[in-house]
DNA sequence: AAAGTGACTGACA
DNA sequence: GTGTCAGCCACTT
């Protein structure tokens, strides 16, 4: 729940992003942090604020940590991406991160 | 007010 | 490869 102006606007973008990353690619939260001017840690807490509702119409598992592993709690995140045709390892990494990845902007 | 915590990251050992 | 640390910033105790 937005407890702050500040807090929705960020939101807002993050989804704006999150809309942008085409299905079968991945972005990091750093990645959006820089597009957006704001903190890995702030897109990170925007993603966690989801509610399941939300994360039906949200490709939030399009976001992944910095080198391409997953720092998702269960295995949830990791399920979302094979459905989409991304290789996920038993490490919990994005297989050819390198050439998934996809920058904002 | 101070300390702990986390869906982060980069540097270093 | 793994583990630790210091920045980081908003939230919770």
């Amino acid at each position: 729940m937005a407890r702050s102006p500040a807090f929705d606007r960020l939101k807002r973008e993050v989804l704006s992003v999150l809309h942008d990353i085409p299905a079968g690619r991945v972005t990091t939260y750093g990645a959006i942090a820089d597009y957006l001017g704001a903190g890995p840690r702030q897109v990170a807490r925007v993603l966690s604020s989801l509610s399941e509702a939300e994360s039906e119409g949200v490709p939030w598992h399009r976001v992944v940590g910095a080198g391409g592993s997953i720092r998702t709690p269960g295995d949830r995140q990791s399920q979302r991406l094979r459905r989409e045709g991304v290789h996920v390892t038993a490490g919990n990494r994005v297989a050819g991160f390198g050439a998934l990845l996809f920058t904002p902007g």
